[in-house]
DNA sequence: CTCTTATTTGAGAATATATCTATTTTAGCT
DNA sequence: AGCTAAAATAGATATATTCTCAAATAAGAG
């Protein structure tokens, strides 16, 4: 699962509708990976994701469609899609780990009380400059701005709020 | 355990071995928390941390002085200082929580492969402008610019590497 | 279209991580 | 020294992720 050459192929025909299953085809095969009933459900259900679902949360929406798939299943196809490029893994501070379907540049807003992440496009973070001194040593595969808040939500509760469980609630963004 | 007046405070007296203890007391004593043995034990790990330790990393160093502390108190205690400041919960991509006792502006890297975060410092993205239309919604409490690497190490161990756990593998950064 | 094989799936168990509850202990005040 | 609210502990529980292996199957070969 070669992770190095993806990147010179992202965005070959990813937009339509229609394009997104080709998409998805061509990668798996270029990287040998079977195209089984299964995966193709998952990654449905991730193209038609705004936020930034857990292995959960996909789980449990599949099962509605696929009443017999794992959660290994969904797990290790979600890993494996990160490995070769199709989705990203988010970063987060919540102790669950989060996909990204969206590969394009964008940005994150971390909401420090509730965990919940928000998107956000801005041209301006898109081009910043990484300096030689690190390029040189790390391969750089992408890059992002990440700002910490408190969210509306948030601050409308006030100051005392614990931070809430994030189980069962959606995809928790 | 308010959040929201902490920023004004940051960095009044932590320099210096000796002013460390002094500010990690007078921020507790700020927050009405009382100043244990086991806390204080806790934050000068902490201090003396120069990556991002799981709660696991620190019980595990804590212990060797400590023999009967329990995670819970650990957990609790990072969890804690967290709220009221003292350090920050690092974004991370590999399900497991990290702290970062390093409260200055800085910047991760993150190796896609390996889940390990490395600092780095870089004055142009100290000072990167944040819209007008975010921080009317949102109450600002940081930011930073994250990198998505693949590090040496991995480079170096070539292409088919899985990502390796990180279980006792000393805070993995 | 059928055979073959390496890949993938799924069930259950195991591991890892985080949190809760109830009880005991203690920091810090008087 | 005594009091009291806060904190620490042990143990149970909840949550999240990964492992193992037998059964099922996608995809290429004939």
């Amino acid at each position: 699962m070669e992770l190095f050459e993806q990147q010179e192929f992202v965005m070959v025909h990813k937009s339509g509708v229609a394009g997104e299953l080709d998409y998805f085809t061509e990668v798996c095969r270029r990287h040998n990976l079977k195209i089984t009933p299964q995966r193709v459900a998952i990654y449905r259900i991730l193209m038609g994701c705004s936020d930034h679902p857990s292995a959960d949360y996909v789980f449990r929406i599949i099962r509605s469609d696929f009443p017999n798939i794992s959660f290994e299943t969904v797990n290790r196809s979600l890993l494996t899609f990160a490995e070769i490029g199709l989705i990203a893994i988010v970063e987060s501070t919540s102790g669950v780990r989060r996909f990204d379907p969206d590969m394009d540049s964008h940005h994150h807003i971390h909401c420090v009380k509730c965990g919940r992440i928000f998107d956000f496009q801005h041209g301006d973070y898109d081009c910043i400059a990484v300096p030689d001194s690190l390029t040189e040593k790390f391969s750089l595969v992408g890059k992002r701005v990440v700002l910490h808040v408190i969210c509306p939500d948030c601050i409308k509760k006030g100051l005392s709020v614990e931070p809430v469980s994030e189980k069962h609630t959606s995809a928790g963004t």
